[in-house]
DNA sequence: ACAATATTTAGATATCCGTCTAATTATTTT
DNA sequence: AAAATAATTAGACGGATATCTAAATATTGT
Protein backbone atom coordinates (compact mmCIF):
# COMPACT_ATOMS: atom_id res chain seq x y z
CA UNK A 1 0.00 0.00 0.00
CA UNK A 2 2.68 2.33 0.90
CA UNK A 3 5.15 0.48 -1.32
CA UNK A 4 2.32 1.29 -4.54
CA UNK A 5 2.36 5.07 -3.45
CA UNK A 6 6.69 5.56 -3.00
CA UNK A 7 6.83 3.11 -6.23
CA UNK A 8 4.28 5.28 -7.87
CA UNK A 9 6.50 8.78 -6.98
CA UNK A 10 9.71 7.24 -8.44
CA UNK A 11 8.96 7.54 -11.94
CA UNK A 12 9.41 11.75 -13.25
CA UNK A 13 7.13 11.69 -15.58
CA UNK A 14 4.53 10.56 -13.31
CA UNK A 15 5.69 12.95 -10.41
CA UNK A 16 5.19 15.84 -13.70
CA UNK A 17 1.70 14.19 -13.90
CA UNK A 18 1.00 14.92 -10.77
CA UNK A 19 2.59 19.00 -10.39
CA UNK A 20 -0.25 19.09 -13.78
CA UNK A 21 -3.14 18.03 -11.79
CA UNK A 22 -2.18 19.82 -8.78
CA UNK A 23 -2.94 23.24 -10.85
CA UNK A 24 -6.04 21.76 -12.02
CA UNK A 25 -8.48 18.41 -13.15
CA UNK A 26 -7.15 17.60 -16.48
CA UNK A 27 -8.40 14.82 -18.92
CA UNK A 28 -6.46 11.97 -20.09
CA UNK A 29 -5.64 13.74 -23.64
CA UNK A 30 -4.59 17.25 -22.36
CA UNK A 31 -2.13 15.43 -19.82
CA UNK A 32 -1.04 13.15 -22.79
CA UNK A 33 -0.42 16.61 -24.42
CA UNK A 34 2.32 17.71 -22.09
CA UNK A 35 4.54 15.13 -22.82
CA UNK A 36 7.04 13.44 -25.81
CA UNK A 37 5.71 10.00 -25.22
CA UNK A 38 2.83 7.86 -26.76
CA UNK A 39 -0.52 8.25 -25.22
CA UNK A 40 -0.75 4.34 -24.49
CA UNK A 41 2.26 4.82 -21.95
CA UNK A 42 0.32 8.17 -20.50
CA UNK A 43 -2.45 6.44 -19.74
CA UNK A 44 -0.38 3.13 -18.20
CA UNK A 45 1.12 6.10 -15.76
CA UNK A 46 -2.21 7.54 -15.24
CA UNK A 47 -3.09 3.88 -14.19
CA UNK A 48 -0.29 3.56 -11.58
CA UNK A 49 -1.08 6.68 -9.83
CA UNK A 50 -4.85 5.94 -9.84
CA UNK A 51 -3.71 2.69 -8.22
CA UNK A 52 -1.50 4.05 -5.57
CA UNK A 53 -4.68 6.18 -4.87
CA UNK A 54 -3.19 9.35 -5.84
CA UNK A 55 -5.00 10.34 -8.40
CA UNK A 56 -8.85 9.70 -9.00
CA UNK A 57 -10.60 9.12 -12.56
CA UNK A 58 -14.19 10.28 -13.31
CA UNK A 59 -15.60 9.87 -16.88
CA UNK A 60 -17.12 12.49 -18.59
CA UNK A 61 -18.87 12.34 -21.13
CA UNK A 62 -16.35 11.56 -24.23
CA UNK A 63 -13.84 12.40 -21.46
CA UNK A 64 -11.72 11.04 -18.90
CA UNK A 65 -11.20 13.70 -15.93
CA UNK A 66 -8.55 13.39 -13.48
CA UNK A 67 -7.93 14.83 -10.33
CA UNK A 68 -5.78 14.97 -7.63
CA UNK A 69 -6.87 12.76 -4.54
CA UNK A 70 -4.34 15.26 -2.20
CA UNK A 71 -5.62 13.19 1.17
CA UNK A 72 -3.25 10.47 0.32
CA UNK A 73 -0.17 13.13 -0.14
CA UNK A 74 -0.68 14.13 3.55
CA UNK A 75 -0.38 10.58 4.98
CA UNK A 76 2.97 10.65 3.09
CA UNK A 77 3.91 13.88 4.50
CA UNK A 78 3.00 12.95 7.72
CA UNK A 79 4.58 9.61 7.60
CA UNK A 80 8.13 11.27 6.40
CA UNK A 81 7.70 13.80 8.80
CA UNK A 82 6.94 11.62 12.43
CA UNK A 83 9.69 8.86 10.92
CA UNK A 84 12.15 10.68 10.00
CA UNK A 85 12.19 15.00 11.14
CA UNK A 86 11.24 13.63 14.47
CA UNK A 87 7.91 15.78 14.09
CA UNK A 88 4.25 14.70 14.97
CA UNK A 89 3.03 17.68 12.89
CA UNK A 90 1.03 18.30 10.36
CA UNK B 1 19.06 15.06 -7.63
CA UNK B 2 15.28 14.76 -6.58
CA UNK B 3 15.23 11.83 -9.50
CA UNK B 4 17.71 9.70 -7.33
CA UNK B 5 15.42 11.04 -4.14
CA UNK B 6 12.90 9.41 -4.76
CA UNK B 7 14.14 6.67 -6.53
CA UNK B 8 15.54 5.58 -3.51
CA UNK B 9 12.55 5.76 -1.46
CA UNK B 10 10.94 3.45 -3.23
CA UNK B 11 12.70 0.36 -2.15
CA UNK B 12 10.66 -0.92 0.76
CA UNK B 13 14.63 -2.42 2.38
CA UNK B 14 15.79 0.95 1.93
CA UNK B 15 13.05 2.97 3.69
CA UNK B 16 13.26 0.02 6.46
CA UNK B 17 16.89 1.15 6.80
CA UNK B 18 15.92 4.64 7.28
CA UNK B 19 13.71 3.90 10.04
CA UNK B 20 16.78 1.77 11.72
CA UNK B 21 19.08 4.90 11.87
CA UNK B 22 16.11 7.35 12.45
CA UNK B 23 16.42 5.30 16.03
CA UNK B 24 20.18 6.25 16.36
CA UNK B 25 23.21 5.52 14.21
CA UNK B 26 24.02 2.01 12.61
CA UNK B 27 27.07 0.83 11.16
CA UNK B 28 26.79 -1.24 8.18
CA UNK B 29 26.76 -4.66 9.94
CA UNK B 30 24.31 -3.83 12.10
CA UNK B 31 22.05 -2.45 9.80
CA UNK B 32 22.52 -5.67 8.08
CA UNK B 33 22.00 -8.10 10.59
CA UNK B 34 18.28 -6.65 10.23
CA UNK B 35 17.61 -8.63 6.93
CA UNK B 36 17.39 -11.26 5.60
CA UNK B 37 19.04 -10.66 2.57
CA UNK B 38 23.11 -10.91 1.53
CA UNK B 39 25.40 -8.20 2.97
CA UNK B 40 26.55 -7.10 -0.25
CA UNK B 41 23.03 -6.08 -1.06
CA UNK B 42 22.27 -4.53 1.87
CA UNK B 43 25.56 -2.33 1.23
CA UNK B 44 24.42 -1.78 -2.48
CA UNK B 45 20.56 -0.24 -0.61
CA UNK B 46 23.11 1.90 1.11
CA UNK B 47 24.95 3.19 -1.46
CA UNK B 48 21.70 4.52 -3.05
CA UNK B 49 21.12 5.96 0.23
CA UNK B 50 23.74 7.86 0.36
CA UNK B 51 23.98 8.68 -3.46
CA UNK B 52 20.59 10.19 -3.18
CA UNK B 53 21.89 12.17 0.19
CA UNK B 54 19.09 10.75 2.85
CA UNK B 55 22.43 9.13 4.57
CA UNK B 56 26.05 10.39 5.62
CA UNK B 57 28.58 7.63 6.01
CA UNK B 58 31.98 8.01 8.10
CA UNK B 59 34.42 5.29 8.71
CA UNK B 60 34.95 4.54 12.67
CA UNK B 61 37.92 2.65 12.76
CA UNK B 62 37.16 -1.12 11.62
CA UNK B 63 33.48 -0.21 11.10
CA UNK B 64 31.62 2.68 9.08
CA UNK B 65 28.70 4.61 10.95
CA UNK B 66 25.36 5.41 9.02
CA UNK B 67 23.38 8.29 9.74
CA UNK B 68 20.09 9.98 8.57
CA UNK B 69 20.59 12.89 7.07
CA UNK B 70 16.79 14.75 8.15
CA UNK B 71 18.00 17.91 6.32
CA UNK B 72 16.93 16.09 3.25
CA UNK B 73 14.13 14.15 4.48
CA UNK B 74 12.65 18.28 4.72
CA UNK B 75 13.29 18.97 1.81
CA UNK B 76 11.04 15.94 0.48
CA UNK B 77 8.28 16.95 3.06
CA UNK B 78 8.51 20.69 1.68
CA UNK B 79 8.07 19.48 -2.13
CA UNK B 80 5.30 17.27 -1.27
CA UNK B 81 3.24 19.99 1.04
CA UNK B 82 4.12 23.06 -1.48
CA UNK B 83 3.38 21.48 -4.69
CA UNK B 84 0.39 18.88 -3.69
CA UNK B 85 -1.19 19.97 -0.24
CA UNK B 86 -0.88 23.53 -1.79
CA UNK B 87 0.67 24.43 1.67
CA UNK B 88 3.25 27.09 2.39
CA UNK B 89 4.20 25.50 5.85
CA UNK B 90 6.98 23.72 6.71
C1' DA C 1 -26.19 1.77 -37.27
C1' DC C 2 -21.81 3.77 -38.59
C1' DA C 3 -17.99 6.77 -38.34
C1' DA C 4 -15.17 9.59 -35.42
C1' DT C 5 -13.01 10.68 -31.09
C1' DA C 6 -11.12 9.49 -26.42
C1' DT C 7 -9.02 6.27 -23.68
C1' DT C 8 -7.58 1.79 -22.15
C1' DT C 9 -5.77 -2.90 -22.74
C1' DA C 10 -2.75 -6.44 -24.87
C1' DG C 11 1.47 -8.02 -26.22
C1' DA C 12 6.37 -7.21 -27.30
C1' DT C 13 10.88 -5.31 -26.24
C1' DA C 14 14.69 -3.04 -23.98
C1' DT C 15 16.34 -1.23 -19.88
C1' DC C 16 16.56 -0.76 -14.98
C1' DC C 17 16.97 -2.73 -10.46
C1' DG C 18 17.45 -5.95 -6.47
C1' DT C 19 19.69 -9.90 -5.38
C1' DC C 20 23.39 -13.31 -5.34
C1' DT C 21 28.39 -15.11 -5.09
C1' DA C 22 33.13 -14.06 -5.53
C1' DA C 23 36.80 -10.93 -5.34
C1' DT C 24 38.77 -6.65 -3.48
C1' DT C 25 39.96 -2.93 -0.18
C1' DA C 26 40.60 -1.20 4.51
C1' DT C 27 41.46 -1.72 9.31
C1' DT C 28 42.89 -4.16 13.47
C1' DT C 29 45.22 -7.82 15.99
C1' DT C 30 48.75 -11.10 16.82
C1' DA D 1 53.75 -9.46 7.83
C1' DA D 2 50.02 -12.48 8.02
C1' DA D 3 45.43 -13.58 9.58
C1' DA D 4 40.94 -11.95 10.86
C1' DT D 5 37.12 -8.84 10.57
C1' DA D 6 34.22 -5.17 8.24
C1' DA D 7 32.57 -3.42 4.25
C1' DT D 8 32.47 -2.37 -0.72
C1' DT D 9 32.88 -3.46 -5.64
C1' DA D 10 32.44 -6.47 -9.74
C1' DG D 11 29.88 -9.32 -12.56
C1' DA D 12 25.90 -12.23 -13.46
C1' DC D 13 20.95 -13.16 -13.43
C1' DG D 14 15.93 -12.82 -13.08
C1' DG D 15 12.10 -10.05 -12.47
C1' DA D 16 10.01 -5.50 -12.68
C1' DT D 17 8.92 -1.51 -15.49
C1' DA D 18 8.68 2.18 -19.16
C1' DT D 19 7.94 2.38 -23.69
C1' DC D 20 6.07 1.18 -28.24
C1' DT D 21 2.44 -0.38 -31.83
C1' DA D 22 -1.84 -2.50 -32.56
C1' DA D 23 -6.26 -3.85 -31.07
C1' DA D 24 -10.25 -3.24 -28.09
C1' DT D 25 -13.82 -0.53 -25.51
C1' DA D 26 -16.72 3.48 -24.67
C1' DT D 27 -19.06 7.62 -25.99
C1' DT D 28 -20.83 11.07 -29.27
C1' DG D 29 -22.47 12.79 -33.70
C1' DT D 30 -24.44 12.08 -38.20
Amino acid sequence: MRDALFRALADPTRRRILELLAERDHTAGEIAEHFPIAFASVSHHLGVLKGAGLVAAEREGQHIRYRLNTTVFQDVVRYLMVKFAGGSDA
